[in-house]
DNA sequence: CCTACCGATCGGTAGG
DNA sequence: CCTACCGATCGGTAGG
């Protein structure tokens, strides 16, 4: 019964990430899965429903690990290194919402569509203070924090538009080397 | 006559960029216009149309841009700089059309799609070759090219999410604090 | 899980 | 530029 219900999310995921969320139809989804629309809604109670229950989990996902490692690690540079590869392995595990999360977000409705900005707040305000760390440790050059995260995720967040599973680069080496670059581009230079 | 026809792109360019192209109605557009949705197919045959007039004149100005940057500057890192400083411009003198570009290429169909996809391997291939010079120069890191080139684009198409022509950041100085950021990175670090 | 259906809206055309 | 309309498809419900 329930993984009824997964079925129908991984569906969705699949068909929000390749024709975003308003040019899928229930139809297409249920024609996926070899029944009549009719049948999912036994399963789930709206389309948008299904586009809260691909969204929000993985936003947790994301906030979660991202305050373990602020709880955990102390060193900023470090901080910054597994707060990147935790969220390339958690981006690359689900390509799909992952997607959906980046680019459908925009279809959620109120009360959905605040709550999710919030989240996203957060998350960029978590980032935000590992840089501050970072550079209270005289480790990385005193700039714009907000602009140094937008950079910073943009290019993290980008994997999934060509994250390959069977390619040669595993996440953990993707992580490793947009950490290479970025952090050497943020670092104090006398530090070399 | 003409004009008219402008405005029915500008007004798309915004709408899609917003609601993205299939969230879009031929109503909706026609709406803003204060005119009916039959009255549009006066000066356009399809909505698809709209999508590809919306493109791929931007494309063809971002290629004709980097084609000129490798023409004139040698230096790896000046050209780099150039192309990052052209790129970020015209993404703020057209922000609507650029989002649309980034997010709706994939409503195009065939043989529109493929077209759109040669483009843009064009447009990347330029930037390797640009970063290509900078490695023959021994300037930047001998690196995996073209995943500086997705880490590199992924920055600077960011912007379009949250440039804000009345806030403090030039577009000049946005695509200056990038390359600051991105240029150190891929540098060797025996030139500081 | 299906059949049968609802009202609304879609992209687009005819004809003026 | 409008009215009037086309067939197709939308998200969703009723009832079994």
């Amino acid at each position: 019964m329930e993984s009824r219900r997964h079925q129908i999310l991984s569906t969705s995921s699949k068909l929000f990430a390749e024709k975003g969320f308003p040019g899928s139809s229930m139809r297409n989804i249920s024609a996926q899965m070899g029944v009549e629309a009719a049948s999912l809604y036994s399963h789930i109670s709206s389309k948008e429903e299904l586009l809260q229950e691909i969204i929000f989990p993985l936003g947790e996902e994301l906030l979660k690990q991202l305050d373990e490692v602020n709880d955990i690690y102390f060193n900023g540079e470090e901080k910054l290194r597994v707060a990147i590869k935790n969220h390339v392995e958690v981006l690359c595990r689900n390509m799909d919402a992952f997607q959906v999360f980046i680019q459908d977000w925009k279809y959620l409705t109120e009360p959905h569509l605040s709550q999710f900005k919030k989240m996203r707040d957060r998350y960029e305000s978590g980032f935000r203070q590992i840089i501050q760390t970072g550079m209270d440790e005289n480790i990385f050059e005193n700039l714009d924090k907000k602009f140094v995260v937008l950079t910073l995720l943009s290019s993290v967040n980008w994997v999934a538009q060509w994250y390959n599973p069977e390619g040669p680069l595993t996440p953990e080496k993707i992580a490793e080397n947009i950490s290479d670059i970025l952090i050497y581009g943020i670092k104090k230079k006398s530090h070399f």
